[in-house]
Formats: structure tokens, sequence, C-alpha cells
DNA sequence: TGTCATTTGTGCGTATGTATC
DNA sequence: GGATACATACGCACAAATGAC
């Protein structure tokens, strides 16, 4: 789903001034997260709804479809739409526990590269690419943004095998995630992801990449995507000023 | 306008018996999948499917949004719509980061509570246990240390609905993850975690408590635990001092 | 730099199909 | 069968983002 961020809004009364849909997004959000409507219950008919908002159905679907797709309601034909759940999940962040959530946070997000070069890895960069001294690899140095955001959301550093330059090039031209361009491009299969979180704090460097001031916490992910071998086709660090990611996940108990 | 009984087209193995837009859904599915359109390249603008198909922009939008849902496709205004995965599948799941290893972590670990008291949740920590105000938990403050380390490892904050209190009396005196002891001695079952992490600072208690220096980065781990129904049945915010903890978990993929 | 054509996003009105009750 | 409510579908118009010039 998109962002949906508006532009700070006309003070005074409705604080939607996006698109209209919104506004009837905004209102049922509301109405469900804040148990005026529960779960079980059915929320009014598109067409009290189109009367309600002066909205044409077109607008009021939009609304609705927008709900579905955040889980919160079931729509069924002939019957009317069900909430199904209250959950108050933020949206600012992503949760990203399996690889197409990670793509498809990459396509909701761009990328814009600051630097393309090669390198021979030494020292604690061979040591985090997992690969020999003097290997060349390729560095790729970016930033990620939201759209219509100003600050950076992440910084990132991406190290592919020399191999792979190619892709280097590439990367930030499309809304692809990296990994998927190595797989189609070179026909490789990634078959682990290996992730690491940790806190940091803010170098020179890290600081006015992101636009925040030196020793502001950070949010560090590694990650390693390693094929069937064991073999590292990539390595991406991601920086992320605190408080404007979180990083979520859901464990599910199977059985 | 009819759709209703379409006269097949001049569709020879039109197979696509369903809606209108079901034809242009498979039809790009299937570009997709057997990568006539690669990953990074470019669909058909709405206007040349429409054409193409003789369907109506509404349907050809219909298609393409589903191609969206499915993950394959990234669309961007301005721009076009851009291939991003060959297979919806992607599935990766968390093979080391389950509710079993929590209990790892919980056993080879030692916890010292410092303090278990009745509260009535307001503000932001209603907010956080997702729980309407004034309603009774308990709070249980922790440290979590490693044998021999004299340093802790962890600041931890647990809270229980009222009615288990007495599991708040009985954490850290024997080595099982609190959810362990809910589940066996009420014959609860934990169905779902959730969990987030983020980056911040540490206020004058935290660095207290892990005896660090004010400022300091802090990762945070709050875990959300549910049952079936979705109902918290017990919260954990877990503060780790930089460069003591590091959460790891590796994705793999399934297919 | 800014203009301009292209392309998707949002929104309206209308009509018919189809599932539910 | 009938009434209700969502699903599908058409056509039109303008807004907003993009990319090329």
């Amino acid at each position: 789903m998109k962002p949906a961020v508006r532009p700070a809004a006309a003070a005074a009364a409705a604080a939607t001034e996006g698109p209209r849909f919104q506004e009837v997004l905004d209102a049922l959000h509301a109405d469900i997260v804040d148990g005026r409507v529960g779960i079980g219950e059915r929320l009014p008919t598109e067409q009290e709804l189109c009367l309600r908002f002066s909205a044409s159905r077109y607008t009021v679907r939009e609304a609705l479809r927008r709900l579905q797709d955040l889980g919160l309601i079931a729509r069924r034909q002939g019957s009317g739409s069900v909430v199904t759940a209250a959950r108050p999940d933020g949206r600012f962040h992503n949760a990203l526990s399996s690889l197409a959530e990670i793509g498809q946070y990459a396509s909701s997000t761009r990328l814009e590269v600051l630097a393309v070069e090669k390198v021979l890895v030494e020292g604690r960069t061979a040591e985090l690419l997992q690969s020999p001294p003097d290997t060349p690899w390729v560095r790729v140095v970016a930033l990620r943004r939201q759209p219509e955001e100003r600050t950076p959301l992440c910084y990132t550093e991406v190290f592919l095998p020399a191999a792979y330059a190619d892709v280097a090039q590439a990367i930030g031209t499309f809304p692809v995630a990296v990994y998927a361009v190595l797989e189609s491009r070179y026909g490789l299969r990634i078959a682990e992801v290996v992730q690491s979180i940790e806190a940091t704090s803010a170098d020179a460097n890290l600081a006015s990449r992101l636009s925040v001031e030196v020793g502001t916490p950070i949010l560090v992910v590694i990650r390693h995507y390693l094929d069937a071998e064991g073999n590292v086709l990539e390595v991406a660090v991601n920086s992320h000023a605190a408080g404007r990611y979180r990083y979520e996940m859901t464990l599910q108990r199977t059985g």
C-alpha cells in the first residue's frame, strides 16, 4: 500500500487534505481502531457512506478497498463489510519477515545512489563480507527515501562480488530489490538471508548523510544474502536514524 | 454495455471465463512468469492494454492492481508499471527466530527482578498495551544478566493482565520464559508474537540500570504476545545497551 | 532551468451482473 | 420473487508525478 502522506492539512476541521478517499478511509479507520465498530460488526453500506461523505461510490469503494488491504475488514457480495480486526498497527514501519516483503519495501521507496566503486576489501570490511582480503567487490552507497519526504529514511551500503558489477550500475534505476535483479539476470537463487540488527550511534559521515547530529542513535540492519552453498552473493548494511524506522515482525506458531 | 454474455471474443484458447479483467490478468501474469517481460522491464501502458484487450481503463487497472497485490509489479505515477518479481512465492520463513528460541534465550540468562507492582495503565502505556485506560495490569521490572557478567545485558519491563499477577511474582525464580509460565499455569496458548525493534537513547533511568552514560544508543525490542483472538496476554519491553546485544535471524526459502 | 508530452492517480456518473437474505 | 449490497464495467475529466527535451 501507499504511504498516503498528506500535505499538512488546512488547520481547521477536517485534517484530511489529500485525496478524497482519504477522508473516508481515516474516518472508518478511526471507527474501527477506537472500537466504535467492534470486531464482527458491519460497516455502513457503500450507499450510506456515499451520502455521509458526499462522495461517489468510486471514492467510497477505494477507501473500503484499502481497509481490506490493511486486513481490517472483509467484504462479501450481497452481505456487507465486516470488521475482522482492530489491530492498531502503525503504518510508518515495515514488517520484513519474508523476501517478498523486502521486495515490497524496495518498491515503495526510492533509492538514490551516491556512489558506485570497485574496492579490494580488507580488515573489518572483509570480515563483514566473509571474504578473503584483497578480493574485488563493488560497493554501492545510497540513500533510501520515502516519496514526498525530504529527510532520507536510511543510509545504505551494498556490497556485491565484482562479477556482478553491472547490477550495481542498475541499482536505483528501477524500484526492484537488488536480490531480485541478481536472481533474474544471473540465474542465481538466494536460499537464505541472515539478518542482524543492532544499535549504534551516528558518526560524522552518517550524521551528515541522514541529517542528524553526531551521536544520534542508529538502528543498523545488516543482511547477508546467501545461495544454497552458503556463498555470499550480497551484503547490505542499512543505517536508520532512530525514530524514523522501526523493524517489525510477526512470529506465528504453527500447528 | 453488457459484460454478461461475452461473445467469447475471438478467443481461440480463451480459458478465461470469469470477469473481464481476468483475461488481462492471466495474460500479463503469463508474460511475467514465462519471462517475456523480465524483472526490471516495463509492462505496456494502460492505454496500450486497453487497446490490446478492447477493454476499458477500469478493467485494465483492476488487472494491474491485482498484479501489484501479488507483488509482481510496482506502479509509479508518471512512469509506468515495472516487473519486480517473476514468482509470487518468495516464501521465506523464520527459521531461527521462533518461540522456542525466545525460550532458549530466557533459560541461558538470569533475570533479576527489581520490582513487581500493580498499575492502572494510561496514556502511552495504555497505547503500548493496546488496552483501554485505567485497566489493571501488573508491571515487572527486571534486569537480565549473563552468568558471571557484572553488567546487565538488558533492562526489561514486562506487563501482564492483573489476573495473572501470581505469574509475575514467580518471574525470575525459574529459568523459563514468561510466556511459557502463562501457558502452563493458566492453560493459555500464545498464537502469535509481534516483535518490534527500534533504536533510542538511554534516559537517566536506563543509563543507571544498564551502567552506561545518558544518551548511549539503546536497542529496544518490544514483544506482544497474543492469543488466537488477538488478545494481548503479555507485553515485554527489552532495552539493550548498544554493543552488548545483537538481534540475529535467518530467513530461509522454503520452495 | 523550465516546458511539455506521457503515464498513472483520483474522481464522477451510470449501468448491469450476481450473491445474500 | 424481491430487495439489498457488493462486483464488474464503461466513459469521461482533471490532477500529479515522471522523464525527455
